[in-house]
DNA sequence: TTTGACCTTCACGCTGCGTAAAGGTGTATC
DNA sequence: GATACACCTTTACGCAGCGTGAAGGTCAAA
């Protein structure tokens, strides 16, 4: 059997400018062309459109569906895995989004106002997505799946004024730091004033205090550009000094 | 405190050109320019911002977003109700196709062919999905939820045997169709054969037979464009010829 | 005055086609 | 054999949301 580009679309229920791309793209070429030029399509083609759609349905790319399709089973499984796990992951981020969205439709309809309690919450969780997309798999490797979620419950936990409060130290950490910064000494009062104050506000999220923990996220700070280049915004140092700072009071460190 | 582009986009965490991309299509437009031309923005624009960057984690368009935070609190209520909606179908497609993806795999590792009987399984299920999302609207408001699911479990439940032995019995009502719409009477000998081999087919995909639901099947397949497409192959008047036949046979109407 | 870090406006590229536009081909009918 | 009409071809812009140059002006510090 024998198809022109538009048999073959009503045969497999795509468009005929689907067939001309997939033509353009190489990834399904027709078996030869007649005298005028007309597309003439094959029992092979007619195989191998079925296989594209196939994975089409799946979701995957066509780059990676002409990949697929020529790749020997194994490799396919492979790829197919990697693909289940691209979804997996983008269930979770449809889950969150799903539960952000009927926070916020809640808190829409439950006050007029948009900046209630409520729409606060949303916030609030969305902070915790956010820091566990960017952060989440390295702090989860050092510290342990333990300690992040008992930083996210404890966010979900604040009350409002307990998150206005953190917010505050946060900036406090920042103007002292810069402060200090200009002593140019991280054992200088000024600067242990920096680090204790980072104590107190990191203890807002971990659910215990630990000297090496403590020390540990200042090493990040210098070693994890992203921290770095937050710090880089207060000064050129900042992410150096404040380590400095913590790490001689956390004591692990004498003064110079 | 006013923000040249770099400074807000670093502020948000954006890029500088989403910025100057906001500013093109009217989303977001800074304060004012600076006598060079230079993009100055306020409080305002950062509060803006801010609520911009909140509608777009829910994955809201652009476009949506713009209509969103210009409008009264109880239409974002609706409006919001709306994406939820179209997040909640997102998610069961995903999982539908997660399904798909995981079966596909258990028959590429199954076996290293591409043609054994796992493989067939996960294109059963396929095709369960595809007549869902085709036809399973209009068909569930006809018949019922109830023959449908039992369609579908028939489906998953048939051997690759009986699978084959419907497909043949697909093409066979066919041809003798086609042979019978020569004759030109659907109360012919051939035409009553092709109804009942049509009868005998969906037989396999219903759990029980009736013939109202059989001779409602029929006007279907002429009042539904999708079905008289299908039919159309085989003649311009199959699907009418096959109604007056299937009428016929079930006796609902008199011969002629 | 010379860097170097900013800023500006084009403008093409990415995916997977939809949708014309402008023109050639095939065949049934008058 | 002309006409109509359904089919085919290539070319090319448009879609969302920017990324990524290119080419060139601006500003503060050294």
């Amino acid at each position: 059997m024998e198809y022109t580009v538009q048999k073959l679309a009503q045969l497999a229920g795509v468009s005929t400018r689907t067939l001309r791309y997939y033509d353009e793209i190489e990834i399904l070429k027709p078996a030869r062309t007649n005298s005028s030029g007309y597309r003439i399509y094959g029992q092979r083609e007619v195989d191998r459109l079925q296989q594209i759609l196939f994975y089409r349905e799946l979701g995957v790319s066509l780059d990676q569906i002409k990949e697929l399709i020529s790749a020997p089973a194994f490799d396919a499984a492979d790829a197919l895995k990697e693909h289940r796990e691209k979804l997996l992951e983008k269930r979770i981020q449809l889950d969150l989004l799903i539960a952000n969205v009927e926070k916020t439709i809640a808190s829409v309809e439950g006050r007029t106002t948009m900046s209630d309690k409520e729409k606060f919450e949303g916030f609030k969780k969305k902070m915790i997505d956010d820091n566990e997309k960017k952060y989440g798999k390295e702090i989860r490797e050092k510290y342990g799946d333990e300690t992040v979620e008992k930083a996210n419950a404890k966010v979900m936990n604040m009350t409002q004024e307990e998150h206005e409060a953190v917010t505050q130290l946060a900036e406090k950490v920042n103007s002292t730091l810069a402060e200090a910064i200009q002593s140019g000494n991280p054992a200088g009062e000024l600067a242990q004033e920096a680090a204790d104050l980072h104590k107190q506000w990191i203890t807002f999220y971990w659910s215990e205090y630990s000297k090496e923990a403590h020390a540990g996220l200042a090493e990040m700070y210098v070693a994890d550009e992203r921290f770095k280049a937050y710090y880089d915004k207060i000064h050129p140092n900042a992410a150096e000094f404040l380590r400095e700072a913590i790490l001689i009071y956390a004591g692990l460190k004498g003064e110079y």
